[in-house]
DNA sequence: TGGAATAGACAGACCTGTCTAGATGTTTAG
DNA sequence: CTAAACATCTAGACAGGTCTGTCTATTCCA
């Protein structure tokens, strides 16, 4: 409660809008970089560096026009709400998000070793400092109506990692892969939801010797019973 | 979390002071009832119920105190701070859903029946529609500081729920029981987050079976290879 | 008599969203 | 190449709320 106010500079760090980071980003937009972004897209960096760190009704949006050093009208041209602000960096962020596990998945063909790789890219990006956990999920414990623009992004997110999951899951041509797929669902929504408490990537590498065990599990069940 | 202790107030009309549901509860203060609730008690149920539905950001001091038809200074007196009283009202709500998760491992002796009465009971928990998943955990989606007050609360909560899984993990006498008891606590987290998403009990039926096999596997790990 | 609760005004800040009038830069027409 | 038309962006004031927290004067009840 009782944040510094009007924050211009940010916490420790920057003022410049370049990311001090390797973006870890998968599916940033193709630019060829170097063209100076649009100020939708500064606003959208802004207000989601900020969702992240203060949530979403804590973020006042003088705060993101500060950081993004845009004019308020600028912001109501282009989203014409605090609301619509919110979905568009849901949108976002679950692309990002999805494009990163996308990522994260094709480093192996084999299914087990993707959802092996998923974990460990989870276990990655929760080695980062600057690791939140993921958005959507703490917009999903902020925004309660289901009738919401904003809840409906979740859900559009939510079907987007099960797409994924699922459709490695039935790669491993194991029984009940959609089951498997709902329980490695499950073992990631965990570990998104602990690290937010524990701030490290022990979440990652425990869900991951889960899902080893559950797929294992899963495939052996799939063969006739040996003896 | 919902935890309808001493629920003065349901869910959408106000005012008439009948508890209007079986009360779910677990280790409700052993008061004689009968006995009037303390204004303090009033405000704390009136919260929680607010900060569950609309998130703690969103809900402002003079809904609580409409709701609980409660004087601000008093509110004031009891608490100091609305910061205080979210402490509060969280410690209450971590003391609830520990209540009744002891209780429901409680249904039987055997350790492995204990981790899926677990399940079993936050699937009846996630059948009730006025379900919104667990309070600390939108907590710690909403709060990120980690010195804030708020934030130890939280700290608090996990470190309990991680001491009563890790009980039972180690009565199983598995080899790794504290490895387990971090499956089993993902598993926990995943399914409070799905229930936020999918506001039905399925999650906790589909955690209920990955827990079962998780069990088998490390109580099998724990024997002498067969054959 | 005294402690607890009350209503209600109040301060000072922040909130979202609107409006205006002017600056800037880009495209199009002559 | 110039000039007019256009769209975008700007700063800043503003409206009408809401926010947390404080204060006072009064009432209730033990």
């Amino acid at each position: 409660m009782n944040r510094p106010v009007c924050l211009i500079v940010p916490d420790i760090d920057d003022i410049e809008p370049k990311s001090s980071d390797p973006p870890m980003t998968a599916s940033t937009p193709p630019q060829p970089t170097t063209e100076p972004p649009t100020k939708r897209d500064l606003l959208l960096d802004c207000a989601q560096e900020l969702f992240t760190k203060e949530g979403f009704h804590a973020t006042g949006i003088d705060r993101i026009l500060d950081r993004a050093g845009v004019a308020k009208m600028t912001l109501y041209n282009n989203f014409g709400s605090k609301e619509q602000l919110i979905v568009e960096v849901l949108d976002r962020a679950s692309e990002g998000l999805i494009g990163m596990m996308g990522e994260w998945a094709a480093r192996s063909s084999d299914p087990f070793e993707q959802v092996m790789h998923l974990f460990d890219g989870l276990g990655e990006w929760f080695s980062r400092p600057d690791c939140r956990g993921c958005l959507l999920q703490a917009a999903a414990a902020e925004f309660s109506d289901p009738d919401s623009p904003v809840t409906q992004a979740i859900q559009r997110h939510d079907a987007r990692v099960r797409t994924l999951v699922t459709r490695i899951a039935r790669a491993t041509e194991c029984r009940a892969p959609d089951d498997l797929a709902t329980q490695i669902c499950l073992l990631l929504a965990g570990s998104l939801s602990a690290v937010r408490v524990c701030r490290c990537r022990q979440p990652a590498d425990a869900a991951k010797r889960a899902a080893a065990i559950l797929l294992e599990d899963a495939c052996r069940r799939a063969e006739p019973p040996r003896l």
